[in-house]
DNA sequence: AAACAGGCCTAAA
DNA sequence: TTTAGGCCTGTT
């Protein structure tokens, strides 16, 4: 993708946004709204704004492009990998067409993007979303990032930063009370341990396969097959991964009653099961 | 008011 | 290996 910088100034202060040509395998809902992060937020003209890898950001569509508040040097070292603007969704689409309800799926949900997200960030949401909506998960994400993250200034408004592992590591859960997260607080900070001592060393799993890296991480407490696979999907780029919830329930059920195999998508697997995710929860 | 949520854990077949 | 019930909390 082209990448290229323009300059634009607003409420007389100077700030840069980026440009880059997407076309039109780059849909901000379809990417922000289908389930894998919970940090960015509509704004009423329809730009995006929330907080990644540490940065506070404000995206909106202009035509074929997305403009994204920051330099060109951000895009570079960190846009680029989160929205995983190397690889190609229109091939990718083909590639996990196998039949004729997964290309309703793919079709329908062209845009989607699989975004490759803070690996502790992601562990620590998914720990939180269990057996919760989205709404309170982003909630206590929220309240997290507001009482243990870094302020980032975004245009004169304050965003907190994701806390990071050490610091979570150094709290007991009880001090976790008000997020209000009950009995996930615990795992919260088991998993915050492993990860600051190193016992989890999430970076060296992303280099491993699906089966280490989900036998890594069910091994802490709190962690069972859905969780690992969301976060083996959403930030170790492991294509292979394919977390089922009970809206893939539902989409087996009703789709492949005869059963169903997600090797059959190969390393794109993960890629299938968000487009049946988006389908089934639009349409289902 | 009781049941249920985008799971996980444990105990028991 | 599969299944039921409980778990914090908030919403319906």
């Amino acid at each position: 993708m082209t990448i290229c910088v323009e300059n634009i100034r607003k409420r007389g202060a100077a700030v840069e946004e980026t440009r880059i040509q997407t076309g039109d395998d780059f849909d901000l809902k379809k990417i922000f709204e289908c389930g894998q992060c919970f940090r960015w937020n509509a704004g009423p003209d329809g730009a995006y704004t929330g907080v990644a890898m540490g940065k506070a950001a404000r995206i909106r569509r202009d035509g074929d492009n997305i403009l994204i508040t920051g330099t060109q040097r951000d895009v570079e070292r960190i846009w680029h990998g989160y929205f995983d603007l190397d690889r190609d969704y229109r091939s990718l689409r083909q590639s996990v067409c196998l039949d004729e309800y997964m290309k309703s799926a793919s079709d329908y949900g062209a845009g989607i993007r699989i975004l490759n997200q803070d690996r502790w960030e992601t562990l620590c949401s998914f720990i939180i979303s269990q057996c919760n909506n989205i709404p309170r998960i982003k909630k206590i994400v929220e309240t997290l990032c507001r009482g243990f993250g870094d302020p980032v200034e975004l245009e004169g408004e304050t965003f907190y930063t994701f806390p990071d592992a050490g610091k979570i590591a150094a709290l007991e859960p009880e001090d976790l009370a008000p997020l209000r997260c009950g009995y996930r607080a615990p795992y919260i900070v088991a998993a915050a341990r492993a990860v600051d001592s190193g016992a989890l060393d999430l970076e060296a799993l992303s280099k491993t396969d699906l089966a280490t890296a989900k036998k890594a991480l069910t091994a802490l407490p709190g962690i069972g097959e859905k969780v690992a696979n969301c976060v083996i999907l959403f930030s170790l780029r492991i294509g292979s991964a394919f977390p089922i919830d009970v809206w893939m329930k539902k989409a087996i059920a009703q789709h492949y009653p005869e059963g169903f195999d997600p090797a059959v998508f190969g390393e794109n697997a993960g890629l299938a099961q968000q487009y049946m995710f988006y389908f089934q929860r639009e349409n289902g």
